[in-house]
DNA sequence: GTCCACGATATTGTATACAAATTTTCCGTC
DNA sequence: GACGGAAAATTTGTATACAATATCGTGGAC
């Protein structure tokens, strides 16, 4: 994506993730064309691609609203993940090879060293985990699935479900980080599958155990 | 979608379709723009779009082509839809009322009627089989899991797919159907599950048997 | 003859002006 | 005061002009 057309949409996903655009926001052309420096064809493109990744709702007249995501919707999102994800994992059981191990094992020491400090760094965490399950993602090499992937993961909801996380549920993440290597090392793609799914499915109920109620949003 | 924004989507589908623009042909906004009788700009969002849904492919520096579908993306991109379909199935099951499964019998029975000509007439069974589809992932009741198919059905493949059948063939989709029907009547999510999964790798053998090599594209 | 550099051409990216549509405001009627 | 409806304001849709970038072709140096 271009420079103004990339920049816009950082901007306003940021303004999404970050809360200052809590759900149910009207998301005016101009205005954040005005916020983002840029005129409103970039900002036109930006808010295309936050919809096909639904941070972004359409009403009927076609005005964009920040999505609001009910509980059922966070279940679902994490269930499909969980589903694509696993066969992600069962698919490069099959196909890793040394040094996508070795890129691997690299991402989750990050991890780990992210995790072990007195203060965990919540950034740093996020960070490595997106780059572990990208190399998993990748190895499986299906471009379908990528894509099919891309609009599922990195949602809003998977950001502040690591925010909700203690220092047990971040070391808990490692290790099943580490389950995972093993059973791709031993190219057990059912092994390997089921791990991934059990990781996600759990990231779930860590976001639903800190999120009290069915506000599965960050309004305020 | 607004006006010239869609007609322009429909159009350029429609040539991928149909074969005028095969897989590779490179796809020039302003030659769209001549061929759909509107401006750039409308072309543009049309393109993105049908980029998300994977009927076309960027290059390095952003140019748009037809996307190209090798055998084992053809298998992949069944693998995923019998998955996520499968599933839609299971949660559709728990869910459909009398209206639905009525709606659901008279469907499958205009597939029936269009198979059962002499010749059989392959656009009224496309148009019935979408219906039919459609009704159940729409009782299945997740945004998301129509959001993610929606990506998936309905590709260039799919349709081709339809054209290879044989009078066996449709009539066994229609076969299937009905067993579909009476998973949903018994409310048995894993049976549902179960036979939608087959349905649709069975469509992926017959449009593999058809296709004779890796051929998958209409490249002519 | 090959390679590189440079200019010409083609293509995409962005800004802006205006058109179309929707929402809001305000006023008159009942 | 409630309702309907028309004018005003807001917002999105489209066309067009121009800018930025990539691709292609040509010619010169070696």
């Amino acid at each position: 994506m271009s420079r103004a057309s990339s920049h816009a949409y950082a901007e306003i996903r940021s303004l999404i993730l970050c809360g200052d655009a809590p759900p149910g926001t009207q998301l005016k052309e101009e205005q954040l064309a005005d916020i983002c420096g840029v005129s409103r064809t970039p900002v036109r493109e930006a808010l295309r691609r936050l919809e096909t990744e639904l941070y972004v709702v359409r009403s009927g007249s076609q005005r964009a609203f920040v999505a609001d995501w009910s509980h059922d919707d966070v279940d679902e999102m994490f269930f499909l993940r969980g589903m694509l994800e696993g066969h992600a994992a069962a698919r490069a059981a099959m196909r890793f090879n040394r040094a996508g191990l070795d890129a691997l094992i690299s991402a989750n020491a990050t991890i780990g060293a992210a995790v072990i400090r007195e203060r965990p760094d919540i950034g740093a965490f996020l960070d490595g985990n997106r780059a572990f399950h990208r190399i998993i993602v990748d190895t499986a090499d299906s471009p379908r699935l990528t894509a099919t992937l891309a609009t599922l993961i990195e949602q809003p909801v998977v950001r502040r479900t690591a925010m909700h996380y203690d220092r047990e549920q971040l070391g808990q993440s490692v290790r099943e980080h580490k389950e995972l290597v093993q059973a791709f090392e031993a190219r057990d793609a059912s092994w390997a599958r089921a791990v991934m799914t059990a990781h996600i499915r759990r990231a779930f109920h860590a976001f639903s155990n800190a999120q009290p109620q069915g506000a599965a949003s960050p309004a305020k």
